[in-house]
DNA sequence: AATGAATATTAGTATATATTCATATATTAA
DNA sequence: TTAATATATGAATATATACTAATATTCATT
């Protein structure tokens, strides 16, 4: 028995419910594209061609990462007409997205 | 010509690289099994042997996500004989994911 | 109803990643 | 130097994910 077996009982593990949705916001953050499209839903909305444009990505690729994103929550959208304008649509992801570029820029 | 062929010039494109790392950087934390050895790591050190009973994993499988979370210089470690005991090396995710985790938690 | 425009979906492919088993390496002690 | 312990590495496998091309759907207009 070594050291090693100790255990800290006062550690909270977290439970499976709070882990699974941690990583599921990480992990949409993971991706270069969706980082791309939040960055650009920063100040304003933006349709989905727009963003293909501005980003210079296939319309698919974007539709794509639009549902990945708007599953978490993370975006959400309104119609006019065939026209789907996004924007963001979660204060505390957009904040950590923030601080982490900021953070990430003079480093 | 549609209203989404419209550019707005004020918006700063993320550069290539503070893209790659911004997306390195929330990929680490896009696996329940690295959030958990990062939340276990919050108050202090473990071995690896430590973190792979508390946690019921493989050696090999703590080993592995070990190096993942050491090439980002989000852990580090010191030896002390055979044992290594690593500790959390980047103040700035750590917040981060304390913030989110409890942001995750009480929702 | 037919057309055009914007977006979503499906299928296919390529790539990345997480885990496991088996084994190698490194360090310490006898 | 041999043995024991702790950790790292390599190979194999399974799964997940991102992108693309092609097509389907939805809505508005005529």
């Amino acid at each position: 028995m070594t050291d090693d077996q100790h255990i800290n009982l006062n550690h909270k593990a977290l439970d499976e419910e709070t882990l699974f949705v941690l990583s599921q916001t990480f992990k949409a953050l993971g991706d270069p594209t969706r980082i791309q499209i939040l960055h650009l839903l920063f100040n304003k909305e933006y349709s989905v061609n727009g963003i293909a444009n501005a980003l210079d990505l296939k319309q698919a690729t974007v539709s794509h990462q639009l549902r990945v994103l708007k599953n978490l929550r993370l975006v959400k959208y309104r119609r006019e007409g065939t026209t789907l304008y996004y924007s963001h649509d979660d204060e505390h992801v957009m904040k950590m997205l923030e601080q982490t570029i900021k953070h990430a820029s003079h480093s």
